[in-house]
DNA sequence: TGTACATCAGTGAACGCGCGTTCACTGATGTAC
DNA sequence: TGTACATCAGTGAACGCGCGTTCACTGATGTAC
């Protein structure tokens, strides 16, 4: 199954989403380029124009799919302990860990003026997200539980909840030395800190 | 007082600093850079070099800012109504509406490879934000109330929470409808969608 | 079954742009004596 | 009080770099007849 040099790719759509997010997880987001994308790609720099037109495009198609990657983990972490008495740590969990695996993705999902954010496919997948953590948030008791709205209110205080632990983790505002002396490491032993 | 056309600008190292909050304001991350902050100063684009020797200097110095607005912010809220009875209400609102006013500048403090994370000043301001969350966590009630190092697992979470909602805020994920159907809008109706 | 032709996918040279950085320099300031 | 000199702060030209984009093009594919 040769298929190098045809002229037509094939997948090159497919293809230069995959190298974006390898060119994330190695240089970050100051490496992500077009350039950068089809040279890794081994095609022309100017190939991407087809397929995405510029480079909010590409942005937008590499973000849909690190929400479709963080829907995944979420879920793998539900499928793995199903009798886990509390779901929402098992999502909790796999958010975190996306995270913290892969900050400058994790970074270009929830930046504002980088991704074309009425993308509807970027929306479908970011949905799917939010769906699973509505859906596993049931049971939590905030305060307000009896105020109007109640169930709505704790989704959203929930997902912040999550969100924000996430990228303080990420970002390495909760490094190793903070996290120890906040008993955190005994909640998440696996969030070692990575320098 | 006419202090232009002096040779030696006098105050160029904090007049830097200033130029680079505008930036952030008027072009968000991507328009800020050592020349324009150069240029808005009316200074040749090599002399910043002197005082914050490469850009990453810069960074460390505008995000050392941004904390200590930051921390002011909260504690103008705080100062404004100390009858308040949930402190932590008026902290969390404090952090949110900075992140939703600077988003360029919050994404900064919280990037992860952008600023010199060891950097003195940049430690002790951000420390600062995190000691009034702290205090004002005081009282916080979580579900493991009864467990060892509850009180600093609990001040973790509601950093946790309180940031993840301002970065959901700020990056557009609660937009005007989101909020408005999950009755968001009336615990802080201020803080109005900005497309 | 074959042919003409439109469309799609990728090429490669060239463009202008803004960037951080280097370099030799000059003006201003402070300090030792 | 004056002078010499070191140091600090800012200048301006020049550098190479990678970037997104434009442009005319060519190879491959699909489709109408």
């Amino acid at each position: 199954m040769a298929n190098k040099r045809k002229y037509h790719h094939g997948n090159l759509k497919q293809a230069l989403v995959d190298a974006g997010l390898e060119i994330l997880e190695e240089a970050g987001l100051a490496g992500l380029s077009l350039r950068a994308c089809a040279e890794r790609t081994g095609v022309s720099h100017t190939a991407p124009k087809n397929h995405f037109g510029n480079m909010s495009g590409l942005l937008t198609a590499i973000a849909a799919r690190g929400y479709q990657q963080l829907a995944q983990t979420m879920q793998k972490g539900l499928d793995a302990d199903a009798t886990r008495s509390r779901k929402s740590d098992a999502a909790l969990q796999g958010y975190v860990e996306f995270a913290v695996t892969h900050p400058a993705l994790f970074e270009l999902m929830f930046s504002r003026h980088r991704t074309n954010s009425d993308d509807p496919n970027l929306l479908e997948l970011a949905g799917q997200c939010f769906a699973i953590l509505r859906d596993v948030s049931e049971g939590l008791v905030w305060e307000w539980s009896d105020a109007p709205d109640a169930a709505l209110r704790a989704q959203m205080m929930h997902w912040s909840l999550v969100h924000g632990f996430a990228q303080l983790s990420a970002s390495g505002k909760l490094n190793k030395d903070s996290m120890k002396h906040l008993g955190i490491l005994d909640i998440f032993p696996q969030f070692e800190y990575r320098a």
